[in-house]
DNA sequence: AATTTATGTAGTAAACTTACGAAAATTATA
DNA sequence: TATAATTTTCGTAAGTTTACTACATAAATT
């Protein structure tokens, strides 16, 4: 609920909007680029409402009047958001599925970014700092995801490791005690395996932190979830973007992590990337 | 290739503008926001010159006319406004950090949408469809990513693999011929291992394909190059965004394999998708 | 001096807003 | 429950601003 988008603000209100609001509201979303370019007359032709309507609705979302909000409106798109009918369609060529699939993602981004909670942020920040430990689990597409946290997180001198293989988690799992971090990662945190592992991590005492859907029994048993609502990928063309809207939260959290260290940590960070240096071929110019 | 931010293609086309369309130009460069919500009078008087002039004005940048310039000024604004120093600082929380990280990575994913090539897109897609088995390579934070594409990929029925191991890499590089693509995942395109790991590869005519940094050395030795500017990380405290976009592209390009694949391959992905129910508490409600 | 280019004036069309009143919905009252 | 009173919602019509076009004049160039 941060510096929301007015697309996201006019979709919101949408039930509070009475009869002709909400009619101009439905044709703005349904196609909000054409409707910052067109005149008022035209869009209350569109909705079947008259001008003023329009111009009161516009009011109503704290615009002086029709083109200030169609100025806001292009704003709100530019920022990335562009909700409508976004979906591959078997027809489409390069030119319309590839950015489809990018709006898509900076679409998910964008919503992730404007209603992610920073408290839990900040306490998942906490327990990562105090970890003696920091286990990341993922299965399939969320290993991978795993396997870059713990890319990121090693950085920190840390006993850090990632785990994609189920036998494995299990027997960490009740390995572990007090101290230790387990991080779960997945999509619909419903999966079976990993929500028996993370109960054997808790069980044991550990701290469990889930980077999952809200409402999902992985969140329910988790210590702390950083919930991550990423529409339900329903459309066989349309890739899933829960992913990566995962490693950009866990670069959220390496980034508290590396700031709660302080500045006297940066120059191990900066040995670690200079030790890659010898590997590469020298860049010219 | 594509469009530049309008305020720049202003501030460029200055000197090669008549003395009424530069008044213009300077009046709106000194306050584009504010030129964004006055009307044509208004900017008009402020320039000390006729409507007609600033309508001129408008037409010569590409514009319908004043209030279509104003739209795209008011765009133009806001995609420039958030590149400008979204860096995280030593002193930012988690309020500060977090909406820049998403945007910085957002951004990132908006320049690479609008600049890709549609041509090399296909012609990847091309690349793969023929392939008989497809490897995807990477290291460090880049062999997430392959990982990720292997995911991906093996739904289509390919004998497809990742590898982040060198020896392996090289190996099987060496093994390969034609009809295989060897696809390289690299940040900087510069890493020596992988560079030479291609080489083999393409010594024994096998297809390389480098996700990558333009004119770099895998780029410079790749069948086709997909390439992704980057800005380079400077800042010790914003994460690597490339990953993320490699990602996308690669969804960019499973997409595109599904697409024309045509309708017909559906059941197949529907089947691997229902495979996984089984392995997942339901969900109520 | 002739021609081209640049700029402004004036009129017009379009777009937007406001004021007001009718209709609809809601609440109160009998 | 029906009816009246009140509030809210909405459209008509008029007024106002805004933007555009056609034309004319001025400036610059040839």
């Amino acid at each position: 609920m941060h510096s929301q988008n007015l697309i996201n603000i006019i979709a919101d209100q949408l039930p509070e909007l009475n009869k002709s609001e909400s009619k101009v509201a439905r044709v703005i979303l349904a196609d909000p680029d054409r409707a910052t370019s067109s005149s008022i007359a035209a869009l209350a032709k569109a909705a079947d409402v008259s001008e003023p309507s329009v111009n009161r609705f516009c009011k109503r979302f704290n615009a002086a009047g029709f083109p200030d909000f169609k100025l806001k409106l292009a704003k709100a798109l530019v920022s990335g958001v562009r909700f409508v009918n976004r979906n591959v369609d078997p027809g489409d060529d390069v030119t319309s599925y590839t950015p489809k699939i990018f709006d898509s993602t900076i679409n998910n981004l964008a919503m992730v970014r404007d209603r992610i909670s920073h408290d839990i942020v900040n306490q998942v920040v906490d327990k990562l700092i105090q970890a003696k430990r920091i286990y990341f689990f993922g299965l399939g597409a969320s290993g991978s995801v795993a396997r870059d946290a713990e890319n990121k997180f090693f950085r920190f001198n840390l006993p850090v490791s990632f785990h994609d293989d189920v036998l494995m988690q299990r027997m960490l799992a009740s390995t572990g005690g007090t101290g230790d971090v387990f991080f779960f990662i997945s999509h619909t945190g419903r999966t079976k395996e990993v929500v028996e592992v993370a109960e054997i991590a808790k069980a044991n005492g550990s701290t469990v932190i889930g980077l999952t859907a809200p409402d999902s029994p992985l969140a329910n048993i988790s210590s702390v979830t950083l919930d991550v609502e990423v529409p339900e990928n329903t459309d066989e063309y349309m890739p899933m973007t829960s992913r990566i809207v995962h490693l950009v939260i866990l670069d959220v959290l390496a980034t508290g992590v590396t700031l709660r260290r302080g500045p006297d940590f940066l120059p191990h960070l900066e040995k670690i990337k200079n030790s890659l240096k010898s590997t590469r071929y020298v860049k010219e110019s």
